[in-house]
DNA sequence: GCTCGCACACTGTGATCACATTAAAGATTG
DNA sequence: CAATCTTTAATGTGATCACAGTGTGCGAGC
């Protein structure tokens, strides 16, 4: 649990540079850091950390790869835009993957994982009493790959993460609303239909804890773009 | 609606060096032209392609990101080894999304699209007949293409891609194989669910399909590799 | 003859530079 | 005063170079 847990963190010098742009950026990207449209150069980025072009260029195209940035047509890198309707495609491409990935890591759970969650969940609702978004959202994050990670996923596990970085720049919306809509504790049913041996039951709560988490959003965000990405006024 | 339809043809000089570099790469992986464990190296890439190191870096990064290629610890970039059990993962995966995909072309769907695609299975089947195994896995590719491009999938696309291009390295598998063993036609199927708006059946016929094509390779995979990634001799 | 050690070639990483394209101002003109 | 053209700054792309780590192969020593 101490060694290899935290593979994000800076505990060991990061061997390559890029490595630790990407990281960076990865982690501020998901944390909900970086907005809609947000531009960025890649001298402004390498700059920024103190290197030279070479790592943060790198770094960049690599999120481009993995749908977390998008590439301009001039050739410029941003955060992507999003409309309700390809959130409603990153719903549905969350509820397939991640109930499969549920699925499959169902077989290898056991009672310790369940208190490993459970712990989990809790913690995350400190985070809600105390009004710390940021603090949820990485739990919440925590909770879901705990349970994936059960079985082996070397496919699945990249497809999910690469799906959490395209929403991450929207998450920012439910800044205001945590803890103001009460929520049936999904997690809480996963928890346990894994204590009952339930594969089922387990299913239904994480596709349930999705589209819950997931629900409310394309109606903020057409509440805050109006004009979609086309020509203001 | 003539110039951005094919994006991956030669037609323009493609603007960045690096994109064709990539493309090249990517195609000669999805047909299989790479063995597993084969390793590339970032100059000899780009003597082989005529560039300088720059291009081929990029391109072998990207296909590093979309998984198609693996790092090494020895940060070398190689065609990635493949496990029977993570032929099933990538099976229930592509099963998973690709089912989602063909249910979301569905409503767009019509007798034109049904027309097409079964003018690509014809082609398949000539492909068969003539035991042109290259273009056997082309149309198939075009089939399936073909009918999810029915619904806009920004998100769906590239992640089935992601895994069509996991597979590629291991389809050579099946190029003994092809028209051996007599397969129900699970494009003739969809096509007829297609014609006949049954949705459930289109999404059972694109998963059975997925099935029968995946199914015989873990054993093949066993045979050919009895030694795991050890050494070929 | 076998093993250990050393030198060399090779690889990826990172930095720097040159160039063409594009966005942003600034100046000029109607 | 506003619109347009020109100049200027900035950006991505590609090339080249320097460096450190790795693996290989050759040779010396036991």
């Amino acid at each position: 649990m101490t060694s290899s847990d935290n593979p994000s963190k800076d505990k060991v010098p990061l061997a390559t540079l890029q490595e630790r742009v990407y990281r960076e950026l990865r982690e501020s990207i998901m944390l909900g850091h970086f907005h809609p449209g947000d531009a960025m150069t890649i001298r402004g980025l390498a700059e920024k950390l103190g290197t030279s072009m070479m790592p943060a260029r790198e770094a960049l195209r690599r999120l481009v790869a993995e749908r977390a940035l998008t590439l301009l047509p001039n050739r410029r890198v941003a955060v992507p835009h999003m409309t309700p309707e390809t959130f409603r495609e990153l719903t549905e491409a969350r509820v397939a993957l991640e109930v499969l990935a549920a699925r499959r890591a169902f077989p290898a759970t056991d009672e310790a994982l369940a208190e490993n969650l459970a712990q989990i969940n809790a913690q995350q609702d400190e985070a809600i009493a105390a009004g710390d978004w940021a603090q949820y959202q990485e739990r919440n994050r925590a909770f879901h790959f705990a349970l994936y990670a059960c079985a082996p996923a070397q496919v699945l596990l990249p497809l999910i993460e690469s799906l959490w970085l395209q929403i991450g720049p929207f998450l920012y919306l439910t800044r205001e609303s945590l803890g103001t809509t009460y929520l049936e504790d999904r997690h809480e049913e996963a928890i346990a239909a894994i204590k009952g041996r339930d594969e089922d039951g387990l299913a239904q709560a994480i596709e349930q804890d999705i589209r819950d988490g997931m629900g409310g959003l394309p109606a903020l965000l057409a509440k805050r773009t109006p004009a979609v990405t086309g020509g203001p006024v």
